[in-house]
DNA sequence: GCGGACTGCTTACCT
DNA sequence: ACAGGTAAGCAGTCCGCG
């Protein structure tokens, strides 16, 4: 049997009109609200809806604030390529088996972009996704195919062109490209660029405005009267007893299923509806969350949406949750998007940052006090031991927090992703889960389809092969990095610290490094060595990589950094403008570092080893030729260096040399009244000439450190911030000695608060994994769960005590005595803090006297 | 059997 | 599941020691 015979009958089927098409769709789904000529939409999502074989958009109608859907009506079908002729496949055994599925062979031209040439291939175009991959029979595990693991929808976007997060107006049911007004600064700058399309095409799309969504966010309280008893999605026989919501239009209220008959309290700040069943709640509550286009959770795909959908199906209500679809690891909503805020707080990327490590603990206590200053209401025995009302609040109160996190800041964090989408192309459900390697990956995808480049296998990126040059100086790592001086240890005043302006994305568009073109096919470059290695970099072809971070690189320090700080323009447009420019900066800053992740599906270790190799070069040659300006540079780490009290001509002369020799900008990045290095490398503090401290790496500054040794670590700092001259420095002197003393004298008096000594300790994996040691967060973890029946997850954040029992430590929870305190391990921890301090300033060998040894530091 | 030297594990930080 | 480099504390092991 040939496939030919069957894929000719199947041509002749027309797609359906877009219109008839979405009529039907209309027809055969529930729709809310009326769609006005001229309504501007935000396409804010996709997918593929197996039922009607077809992508669908999810479409924000930005005039009433629903979600409109409207389905695929130009007949696009999913695909992959195989380097196979169209006479090889007819013959395929496994295509056959997909004979009714398939609808076409085509040959198809592409450029191969590592073997710089244009080659044949052939696309086979399939009924359903399905067909190419997901299940274990799917093709693309039988042959070898090309870019057969990209969502459909996603594949969808590229080719229709459309872009996550642009405006577009519905006319005769075909979506066009909205006309959106802009600022008149944006306006000049499309007018400066009108010459570089790209540009043009870039700055239309991030400054386009993002709307106010209307939002609901959504918690759930099932009732289980155990505390330790988890309630499980997978086995829903708890009842939901509470709904939570609070809207953007000001909608707080709690639907209770009043399942102990009790009296409940009035005069809250919620409205409440009390049901005496649960499924009645539940038809309510599902009522309630399908009048909101953004549903919004904290840890709903695991929890929340998935036990509403279980329980609902375990109730026997079906019909009432079929809009709620559960994936393996996220719960998605047919009306409209839902967004589980932990998965993207959960996000390195945005953490790091977006938030600059501003929380450490994933939780939405933990998130909520330091994002928005809300936390939870503490609950500490089972639900049994509480009012019904008092349950209430609780649950509320986690609703509240949820809401303030999502829209705080003007609706921050739903235009971040709504940006990320933006820039990434990506569907804004899966912005909010995927890393930021995903977010990378869609759009360099969509940068191939654009170019018609064909998007090669990771085995094909690895398959050109190359050396690695540079032994990693770390351990367990796969190349060497960047490069750290030693800090000239000691006190120093008038300290200038130079450094290179996005120093990794600037290489890689000023040295065209990308996978492609780092030892590219033509001879003819492999002249143009990286310096020390035996790596070339083309000289004929623009690469893709590099190409992209340039343009976005430029258009985030040429157009929106200066629209940032633009003063013409309204402090709510310019924090808009900041907004775009910090996920750009996210967004190129993660760019080298997926070249580098074996993971990553373009992973090449040449072209990252090739960054790093001219990242050492630059800053080696400009510590070098800033000692030959008579410079003195007393550290430098990775992109930056510190150079001390220096002649403002010569600053100038280094930073032009630099800029013209090495083509990366050098620039002034801050200037310190005077700067303390001990021998230890990004270890340090200062204050800068705007009277600020900078702390760097120092004990006193990291998480895990006593809140009281923190306490003492900083007043002793503030003694030292309002010094300008080395006289002064010694004054402050004996103030730090009564410091030290007096909090010596107390910790070992065991006057401190118990709370106040606890250690904070990250726990990063389920604790049966630790395996080759037991650290003592470990240990105290432990005891929480054997003593307390305390449950504890990964990322949990462990408070503990050392103790002088026979545990050595015990999780805060249990030190109820602040004579358990082991006071000289505090008293060492303290010591080991300060001396980060006085080290620096030449203090050293320890003894048994305070005041000893402090003189000796201080002389 | 004990203690110091050493290595490896783990976490949190810097760029 | 973006990268590598560095500091610090502790757990566990090795080795010498009549």
């Amino acid at each position: 049997m040939r496939l030919d015979s069957w894929i000719s009958q199947r041509k002749d089927k027309k797609p359906t009109a877009n219109k008839e098409r979405e009529d039907k769709v209309n027809q055969s789904k529930e729709r809310r609200g009326k769609y006005k000529c001229g309504d501007l939409y935000l396409l804010v999502s996709a997918d593929y809806d197996p039922d009607e074989k077809a992508v669908f958009l999810k479409l924000y109608n930005v005039n009433n604030h629903t979600i409109r859907i409207i389905y695929d009506a130009t007949g696009h079908k999913p695909y992959a390529y195989s380097k196979q002729s169209i006479e090889e496949l007819r013959v395929n055994q496994h295509l056959l088996r997909f004979a009714d599925r398939i609808v076409d062979l085509k040959e198809v031209i592409k450029h191969d972009p590592i073997k710089d040439e244009d080659i044949k291939l052939t696309k086979i175009i399939v009924e359903d996704p399905l067909v190419i991959g997901g299940t274990s029979s799917s093709l693309r595990n039988f042959i070898k195919l090309w870019e057969a693991d990209i969502k459909y929808y996603a594949n969808y976007l590229f080719d229709t062109q459309l872009n996550v997060g642009k405006h577009y107006n519905i006319e005769n049911g075909w979506l066009k490209e909205a006309e959106v007004s802009y600022d008149s600064a944006v306006q000049r700058f499309m007018k400066e660029y009108a010459d570089n399309p790209d540009f043009i095409r870039w700055i239309k799309l991030l400054a386009e405005n993002v709307p106010k969504y209307k939002v609901l966010a959504v918690d759930i309280e099932v009732y289980v009267p155990d505390l330790t008893r988890v309630p499980q999605p997978d086995n829903p026989r708890d009842p939901i007893f509470i709904f939570s919501f609070a809207g953007s239009d000001g909608l707080k209220k709690v639907l209770l299923y009043n399942l102990r008959r009790e009296s409940i309290e009035k005069d809250l700040n919620f409205e409440i509806e009390v049901f005496d069943n649960e499924k009645d709640m539940i038809k309510r509550a599902i009522e309630i969350m399908q009048s909101y286009p953004i549903i919004v959770t904290f840890n709903g795909d695991n929890f929340d949406m998935r036990y509403i959908k279980k329980r609902a199906e375990y109730l026997g209500l079906n019909d009432i949750v079929k809009d709620i679809r559960l994936g393996k690891n996220d719960a998605r909503i047919n009306w409209g998007v839902h967004i589980d805020l932990y998965r993207f707080f959960k996000n390195v990327s945005i953490k790091n940052y977006a938030f600059s490590g501003k929380y450490d603990e994933i939780s939405l206590d933990a998130i909520g006090r330091s994002l928005v200053g809300m936390g939870k209401i503490e609950i500490t025995e089972g639900f049994e031991k509480y009012s019904l009302t008092e349950l209430c609040k609780y649950s509320f109160r986690d609703a509240e927090i949820t809401y303030k996190l999502a829209t705080f800041n003007d609706q921050l964090v739903l235009k971040l992703i709504t940006i990320i989408g933006r820039i990434a192309n990506m569907v804004i459900d899966d912005v909010c889960r995927l890393s930021v390697s995903n977010w990378i990956r869609n759009r360099l995808i969509n940068i191939h389809r654009e170019k018609n480049y064909l998007i090669p296998l990771p085995e094909e990126v690895r398959g050109k092969g190359g050396d690695r040059h540079f032994e990693p100086v770390t351990k367990g790592k796969k190349y060497k990095g960047a490069i750290v001086a030693s800090p000239k240890a000691g006190l120093h005043f008038n300290v200038c610290v130079l450094d290179f302006a996005s120093l990794y994305p600037s290489i890689m568009k000023e040295y065209n490094i990308s996978y492609e073109t780092v030892n590219c096919p033509h001879p003819e470059c492999s002249d143009n060595k990286i310096p020390e290695t035996t790596t070339w970099v083309c000289r004929k072809k623009r690469g893709i990589v590099s190409e992209f971070v340039g343009l976005i690189r430029d258009i985030r320090v040429k157009i929106f950094k200066r629209l940032a700080k633009d003063d013409r323009i309204s402090p709510e447009k310019r924090e808009f403008y900041n907004v775009i420019q910090n996920a750009l900066k996210v967004y190129i800053n993660a760019i080298y570092g997926v070249f580098g992740s074996a993971e990553f599906f373009l992973f090449y270790l040449p072209a990252a080893e090739a960054v790093t190799t001219l990242g050492r070069h630059a800053i080696i040659s400009s510590i070098n030729e800033a000692k030959k300006l008579g410079l003195e540079v007393i550290y430098g780490d990775t992109d930056s260096l510190f150079i001390k009290n220096p002649d403002p001509e010569k600053l100038e002369e280094l930073i032009q040399n630099v800029t013209k020799k090495l083509k990366l900008q050098l620039e002034v990045d801050k200037i310190y009244r005077y700067v303390v290095f001990s021998k230890r490398k990004k270890n340090y503090f200062g204050v800068l000439i705007d009277g600020s401290l900078d702390v760097k790496g120092l004990v006193g500054k990291k998480s895990s450190t006593p809140e009281y040794i923190k306490k003492v670590f900083y007043r002793i700092l503030d003694q030292l911030r309002n010094i300008s001259s080395e006289e002064e420095f010694y004054k402050a002197k004996n103030k730090i000695i009564e410091i030290i003393s007096e909090a010596e004298e107390k910790i070992r008096k065991k006057q401190v608060k118990v709370d106040e000594m606890a250690i904070s300790v990250t726990l990063s994996k389920p604790l049966e994994e630790y395996t080759k040691t037991t650290p003592q967060h470990v240990k105290a973890a432990k005891l929480l769960i054997s003593k307390l029946r305390r449950p504890i997850y990964p990322g949990s954040v462990i408070r503990y005590i050392k103790t002088n029992d026979q545990y050595k430590v015990k999780p805060v929870e249990l030190v109820k005595d602040p004579r358990e305190i082991d006071s000289e391990k505090y008293i060492e921890l303290l010591w080991s803090t300060i001396t980060q301090i006085t080290d620096a300033l030449d203090i050293s060998a320890k003894s048994s006297d305070t005041s000893k040894r402090l003189d000796q530091f201080f002389v």
